[in-house]
Order: structure tokens, then C-alpha cells, then sequence
DNA sequence: CCAAACTGGTTAGGTGCGCTAACTAAATAT
DNA sequence: ATATTTAGTTAGCGCACCTAACCAGTTTGG
């Protein structure tokens, strides 16, 4: 927690609002990971084929940047994501350097079942709130959205959807 | 990405906010992580220094349940943490089977350091949104909090604040 | 009052994810 | 035709997490 103090000035009131912000996104995620375990999956593996079955076929190099992970690190996920039967990878034709990754239609299956269950689970804490603090929310996603694009250009890349 | 149509029924509202808010919340905190690098401390490390700061002298395993791991990865981390001279351990004089930990001037310093990069990082970004935004944000985070404090009963615990 | 059961913490050993460095193979440029 | 660049892989390391097994104190009960 920062000072507890009262913050005043649009300074200090920013600082409080980024503070709390901060927090509720880590707890936010960290209960919500609870659910994951179900797919059988791991969350980078289960954040890869995120970006397959909604981004499309994609090389391995570009679904390591997407997903901020250096080549060698994808390249033994995706193995893993082979072997269990949810991607194909195959070289390009025009260029036989480049492997093309497309999510299988059982990874397909897997994730929307992965996402329905966390995405429902957080739906149901939403119905905790009414309807004036779920509107809020509504639209403090929408300016946070707009934030993290604002904060792309600034700082580093961060192609992908990645955040299964 | 949801279907990124227009829902109409509240049912399919919740949903779409629900996937929204759980995409922003992953790159939110996938881009804060960043600038933690320059406190020299990994991120599970940042986490429970925090609660040592903010929450007092703790015991190792109720350390370890704040952080919701396993006490030899605790054992492991504070160790760590005591040879950097963040952290003291002693042990408890009424029952000396009970570790206590404490922070140390030094890591409440760089503990409050890092924590000022991040928010100020984030303050940042907030300054980019018109003032209706931040507004919305800031009202958003408050209802979050709730939500998290109902959820809380639902689910399972997560004593600590934790989240650095 | 001493052995049994319990509890807090550590050690040992295994898994998974991340990295860099060094390599192969294909494409491109000189 | 050789040199450079690019895509991906292999090798090998570090960190974080886990479970199982293990002390060492504490509590309990015959």
C-alpha cells in the first residue's frame, strides 16, 4: 500500500488510482488462474494457442513475439502443443524457412471450452455488483484498452492478444 | 478477442465485459512487469518482500500462504531475500520451531523504489486518458475491489495483499 | 513423565518455462 | 559464387514451483 494518506492533487490522485489498479489486476488474475488447471493445460501453452485459434496461422518467430517469448522457448511449446494433438505446424511453400502454425479443431475445442469457464466464472462475480458498478467497468475497459495502446507506442512491441 | 459484435441481452453484456477486462488485466500487468527488472529482484521476490513491508513481521509458512506457495519455495525465496539484506529471520523465542521474518530498512527502501517505478509507469499511462476516463477507471477499480472481496467468500482464501 | 502424534521448517529431487549461444538451412545481396 | 541475413532448432543453464522425506521443537495421553 502506498502512504494511506488522502490524496489531493490530480498528481497523488493518479498515483492512488494506478496503485489500486495495480493490485486488483494481480488479484484479479491470480484467482481466476484457479480455473485454468481444468484444460490440462499450462497458461503460456494455453496463452499460445489463444492467439492461433483467434489470430489464424501465424509463423513460429511471430507467435514468439506475440507472446514476448524468444524463439526457442516457442519452439519446445509448440512441440508440446503438437504432440498433444492441438496445432499442426508445416513449412511454408515459398519459403521453407518459416513453419506455419494453425490450431487443430480438438485445440480449437479446448480452448473455448478453457475460456468459456474462466470468462463465465468472472461473468458470475460480476453479477455480485449492480448495474451502475458493472457499466462503470464496462467502460473503464474500454479507456484501459485504449491505454495500452496509447502505452505500445511508447514502450516495447506487444503484437498478439496473447492473455488467455 | 471476444465476437467483438454488439451484445444486446445483460447475459452476453457480463460475458463480453468478463473477457475484456480479463485480456486488458493480462497485458496490463504483462507491461508493469517491465520496469521491475530494475529493482534486481524477481517478481515472486518483490511479491513477498511486499507483504513483509506492508503487512508486518509474519512467520515463514504464514509468509508462504500469502503468497499461496509451498513453504520450501518460500524457504527458498527468503533465503535468497536475507543474503540480498532485504530480510531478517529469527526465531521466535516462545516456540523456536517458527521463523520470523522481517523486512530490513534496506528492502522497505527498495521495495518502495520499485513499487514507485511501476505506478508512476502506470500513472503515466493514465495521463494519456481524458480526465472522464480516469474518472471511470478509478470509480471501475473501486467496484473490482468489491468484487474481489465477494469472490473471496465463494472461492478459496488469499490471506496476503501479495500482489507486487 | 516419557512415548506418540503433530507442527514449522528444511533438504532432496524432479518438472516446466525462460534465457543465451551456437548451429543448420534457406533466402538474399554483393 | 560467395557473403550476409533470416527462421528455426539444439544444447545447456537458471529460476520457480512442486512433492516426499526428514529433523526439531511442541503438545497430548497413557
Amino acid at each position: 500500500m502506498p502512504d494511506s494518506n488522502l490524496p489531493s492533487d490530480p498528481e497523488s490522485r493518479n498515483l492512488a488510482t494506478a496503485d489500486r489498479l495495480h493490485s486488483a489486476a494481480i488479484h484479479l488474475l491470480r484467482r481466476l488462474r484457479r480455473v485454468d488447471e481444468a484444460t490440462g493445460l499450462s497458461a503460456p501453452k494455453l496463452s499460445a494457442l489463444s492467439v492461433l485459434v483467434c489470430g489464424g496461422p501465424v509463423s513460429l518467430g511471430g507467435l514468439a513475439a506475440a507472446e514476448q517469448v524468444r524463439p526457442p522457448t516457442m519452439t519446445r511449446l509448440v512441440r508440446e502443443l503438437e504432440a498433444a494433438g492441438l496445432v499442426t505446424r508445416r513449412r511454408d511453400a515459398d519459403d521453407k524457412r518459416v513453419v506455419r502454425l494453425t490450431a487443430t479443431e480438438a485445440g480449437r475445442r479446448l480452448l473455448q471450452r478453457g475460456r468459456g469457464r474462466r470468462v463465465r466464472l468472472l461473468a458470475a462475480w460480476l453479477e455480485s455488483l449492480c448495474d451502475s458498478e458493472r457499466a462503470t467497468i464496462d467502460r473503464a475497459v474500454g479507456a484501459l484498452e485504449r491505454l495500452l495502446e496509447n502505452a505500445r507506442s511508447e514502450t516495447g512491441s506487444d503484437p498478439g492478444d496473447g492473455g488467455e
